[in-house]
DNA sequence: AATCGATTCAAACGCCTGTTTGAATCCCCC
DNA sequence: GGGGGATTCAAACAGGCGTTTGAATCGATT
């Protein structure tokens, strides 16, 4: 009578109930967030009754926090992380690092439910974002800290190194985030010409590279170069 | 007997329970967001009876547009853009620019309700987001857009001027958006001694300038610098 | 003091929420 | 082929939600 707690790992098939909740839940959280998402719509969605979601886990917020981890355990099966051969120069782990990560947040033509799921979680953390930030985000972390230290030929102190670290992902977290004001902002048409993830990517890459000095600076200028502070 | 639609600028007086009830709300739907947060709490939270909401506002729906545009208005008067006197040089300017974005964002010490509010109209524009964007944040983006003209000596094309203002603006979006996350990847006592507006401002400032090449690179390198692209 | 619209209030109204119940049904195993 | 745990189901539950109501109260005007 009473509910299994996991049932190990169940068939990959759709047809299994508790998937087939875990996915219209995960949907639906993404789309209304946890408030707005009612038990009754998941159910529907999922074409089970409305007790089961009491049945297989609980109550609505253990199947929220049950729902987040099966998305970012399948977005990572979808987009995996690259992996570089030995010999692959820094500049060349960014630029695939970054489109990584853009592609990952963007998708390729439109934004999976399964980020903007984890997009709720980074945005307003409840208990279910530190596991996502301690198996999922930190070891990405710290390979593009990797990279970058690399990048400035060790020349950066730790705490530098995490704040242009915390730049390159501050760029490309923006057009996920706020894609919808920047879908404002730019003219219309612009968007598919030079905002595309392939596009913020090279001008994520580049603008990171000249910033540490390893291409040059994105503009040509007449001035002498400056070299001390602004104030 | 029906409600008066806007009795013009309302005494400033704290007392008016339109303006209180506007007070409360904000308050309340930037920590609980437009779901979870209740008529009752509001009203409870502002002294008033449940009914003063559909009195004044109408429904709960005008209510919440009604308190974004408020707390967007007073979170300008707070903290106003910086103005500059003709001569000063761009480089300062992109720093005052910065520095009070990050101001308004972050907060001295803690984040103001009001940008919560407004960040919740961001990441999830309804109705009130495209007003915000028209009357409160093109204008400062064409300020930004103008400062980094004159930085790159106006050799850069509109679209590459409006990604690096996008880059400008993520990083620091970044900080107020994901701050909970950046909070846990950094050691701890780091963020008050990297992470602090002003700090940010001037890695931020920093980053951007030498990626323009008006100030020398991050780092020092020992290789050369490659002029070509990546791939 | 009487009047009348504006405002406040306690109470109630439907409706929808997450959750529970207990019987019906399924399906595997001996 | 029947026993028995696992699962499904329709129905109901209690509680909270936004909203409405109609009377009470206020406050300025005549």
């Amino acid at each position: 009578m009473p509910p299994p707690s996991r049932p190990g790992p169940v068939t990959d098939d759709a047809r299994d109930p508790r998937e087939r909740i875990l996915l219209a839940a995960g949907r639906e959280f993404a789309e209304r967030g946890y408030e707005a998402a009612t038990v009754r719509d998941i159910c529907a969605a999922a074409g089970a009754n409305v007790a089961a979601v009491n049945y297989y886990f609980g109550d609505k917020h253990r199947l929220y926090i049950e729902s987040v981890k099966h998305a970012h355990e399948e977005r990572v099966r979808q987009v995996p992380w690259p992996e570089w051969s030995p010999g692959t120069p820094a500049p060349v782990r960014l630029r695939d690092f970054v489109g990584s990560l853009l592609e990952r947040m963007l998708g390729n033509d439109q934004a999976p439910w399964q980020v903007k799921l984890m997009m709720r979680e980074v945005l307003q953390p409840t208990e279910a974002c530190r596991e996502l930030v301690e198996d999922y985000i930190r070891p990405h972390f710290g390979i593009l800290l990797g990279i970058l230290d690399e990048l400035a030929g060790g020349t950066l102190p730790p705490f530098e190194l995490r704040r242009v670290a915390l730049s390159v992902i501050g760029q490309c977290f923006h057009y996920r985030a706020a894609g919808g004001v920047v879908a404002m902002l730019v003219p219309p048409g612009e968007i598919d010409a030079y905002h595309t993830p392939r596009a913020i990517a090279d001008h994520v890459t580049r603008l990171t590279l000249a910033a540490l000095g390893v291409v040059e600076p994105l503009a040509r200028l007449p001035g002498p170069i400056v070299p001390g502070n602004v104030s």
